[in-house]
DNA sequence: CGATCTACCTGATGGC
DNA sequence: TGCCATCAGGTAGATC
């Protein structure tokens, strides 16, 4: 479910809220969410550790404690992080608490139970972890110029959606941002990397950089299932601005003379214009 | 190597 | 109402 912009919302969010808290003590109820490693080790690993700071690198969150190693937190389809009172009722889906010394506990909620958490060294993150260490650029985290990102979209032969949502390349965009920056540069999904001119690479690159930014002031995207919220439960409001996302047979607001397409790229659902993507 | 599909799950939705 | 099929933001792994 989330992607960048949703992931970055909950970054900035723990960074105020979780960062400087102790952990007391770690309850693991799901049966899959810890699974690289032993709940035993995961829970001993946490309890009594210092959160030092909140990252992100792509669609992953990076919690760095301070007995050296650095919880790491996918979400993938349906994971949510909770902050919440020990009195409040927990959610359905609840698989992991950490209770805070101060107070307060942030909760893993994941009623699809694809998303995982699990403790790691610096090393093994920039080095051993295959999803990780092959990550590619994170476009908000580190921005990169045009220049590079032409050589590196020629240095694939690849189709543009393809390109965008694959990690190794560049880092967090998932289904609905890969569609919604093809439709603000004009290039249609099934356009082959090797195909773009000098001026529409540059096109892509600026609106890459400019939707996640967009998308991540509206605090991401909320979709009519409400899988994704902040950590205080709360929805983003970026789909008020969705172009073509979630948009099929409504009108395009840019040309307002074709109706948006949706279509199915590699097992995905695709929306495009037909009209102002070419 | 790339392209394509499947599996991993639960829950919401729409057709009949 | 209910039953059944389909779909959902991600990604690893198998297969060709």
């Amino acid at each position: 479910m989330p992607e960048l912009p949703e992931v970055e919302t909950i970054r900035r969010e723990l960074e105020k809220e979780v960062v400087g808290r102790k952990i007391k003590a770690v309850d693991i109820t799901g049966r899959r969410t810890i699974r690289r490693q032993k709940p035993a080790e995961f829970q001993a690993g946490l309890v009594g550790a210092k959160i030092t700071g909140s990252q992100r690198k792509g669609k992953y969150l990076l919690m760095p404690l301070d007995n050296g190693s650095v919880l790491v937190v996918h979400l993938r389809m349906s994971g949510q992080l909770l902050r919440a009172a020990a009195k409040e009722p927990k959610p359905k889906h609840t698989h992991v608490v950490l209770d805070f010394t101060q107070g307060g506990q942030l909760r893993f909620v994941d009623p699809r139970t694809f998303g995982e958490m699990f403790l790691a060294t610096p090393d093994e993150i920039t080095s051993e972890i295959e999803e990780l260490s092959t990550l590619g650029v994170d476009p908000v985290e580190t921005p990169m110029s045009w220049v590079d990102f032409g050589h590196l979209l020629r240095s694939k032969n690849m189709k543009l959606k393809a390109f965008l949502t694959d990690q190794s390349m560049i880092a967090g965009i998932g289904n609905i941002y890969s569609d919604e920056i093809l439709f603000d540069a004009g290039l249609r999904f099934d356009r082959e990397t090797s195909s773009l001119t000098t001026q529409e690479i540059r096109r892509l690159y600026r609106s890459l950089v400019e939707i996640l930014h967009e998308a991540c002031k509206y605090n991401g995207s909320t979709l009519a299932d409400a899988q994704y919220v902040d950590i205080f439960g709360k929805a983003g409001t970026y789909q008020e601005h969705h172009q073509v996302y979630d948009r099929d047979k409504q009108p395009c607001r840019r040309c307002r003379r074709g109706d948006i397409q949706k279509t199915k790229f590699a097992t995905r659902s695709t929306f495009y214009c037909e009209v102002c993507q070419v």
